[in-house]
DNA sequence: CAACGATACGGACCGCCGGTCCGTTTTGCA
DNA sequence: TGCAAAACGGACCGGCGGTCCGTATCGTTG
């Protein structure tokens, strides 16, 4: 697994390249498995030993882009403010942090696409998921009345699936907005319910 | 697209054996894709031009045997009697029909998992998807409160994903009735928040 | 600054797989 | 039985992810 850094001006030099390349080669092209590994190595100026020694293989090229993307993001949900941050209360942070990931996959549709639907290993062993998911189990967890955490913590993210959201972008035309107000919609739904009978108190 | 059905009884009969040979090869590999078509051309003792003569690629031969697992269930849903069939009150159905779905991919594991997860185009443009889509958008249409009834439709199916089960079954090691029980709990309470405010109303 | 060991480079090369091609065989009709 | 149409099957192809190894570059030490 030759995912160590290297020190050397040139190595780093490289990496930068495949990564910048694969970034704009990923956004251009209509489907992300028209990219090859050779593709990005041309377009980085940059022979194929050279990237396979930086990132492994594909899905390791994948996953340094994708989890360069989503630093920003990471921080907001470590560190930040609300409704985001750790501060924000369960019932809220909820539907913002299931907003941040289709605002997410929405702004990189295709990467996010190339990285779920590698059928090399299924995205659920992903770490980033396991990230977004055990947080989000987390969270639901605070939220009283709310029974299998662990389960609906999937099932709310399966809604935010790449592709599911190519497809309501794409085939049927759903705009950005529309698509996080349905979601919104969606997520109140499931967090409405109160225990046995209707509740929805009033905050 | 050479699908059309042939009268020459050799193109019948390898036509089975080749169906029978994917079926029982899918269900005994680990993984979808290290099944390949020369393997299945093997099993079925066929040359591969039959096998692609017969099925067109890779996709089709999924599909085949895909709607072929998928046919007794589809006229449980279009013609049977409760809680599948087309005389049950919406409430009742909704959870029927995505308990139904779940049930399938729990026994179809590797099966669905090959269709869902290969690259080459998206499934939510298979139409035995959009199958199940139509009718379960239809149906929570008639559930009064209910908005959205598009991407709810989405949402709920993806909590049934191949993948998503597979994980849940294999890695969380979680039993097949305990899925069943979290799903039906989580679409109660998707479907049971009413109206703008919380009105559970009791039928 | 020279020299050298360590490290990275890059593209020819490999194995595999989905899919095609075409000479050969089978089928069923007259 | 003869014959055209259809199906057979496996050699073949193109392209991909990934490897290998001779060559070029780096940076460190005297």
């Amino acid at each position: 697994m030759p995912e160590r850094q290297s020190s050397r001006k040139d190595a780093i030099r490289n990496r930068e390249a495949v990564l910048a390349a694969a970034d704009t080669l990923f956004s251009r092209r209509e489907s992300p498995e028209d990219v090859t590994m050779a593709d990005v190595a041309a377009a980085a100026g940059v022979g194929k030993g050279t990237l396979f020694r930086a990132f492994g293989d594909r899905a390791g090229l994948l996953r340094a882009l994708y989890e360069a993307r989503l630093e920003p993001i990471r921080q907001a949900v470590e560190t930040g403010p609300p409704p985001l941050g750790p501060a924000t209360p369960p019932h809220d942070r909820v539907p913002a942090l299931l907003d941040a990931v289709l605002c997410f996959k929405l702004d990189n549709r295709r990467l996010a696409l190339a990285l779920e639907e590698d059928g090399s290993s299924s995205p659920y062993r992903a770490e980033h998921y396991e990230r977004w998911h055990s947080l989000l189990r987390a969270v639901l967890e605070q939220i009283p009345g709310l029974t299998d955490s662990d389960f609906t913590a999937h099932a709310l993210l399966a809604a935010t699936r790449a592709d599911l959201v190519e497809h309501l972008a794409g085939e049927e035309r759903m705009t950005r907005e529309g698509m996080r107000a349905q979601l919104a919609n969606f997520v109140t739904r499931v967090l409405a319910s109160g225990p046995p009978q209707g509740l929805t108190a009033e905050e």
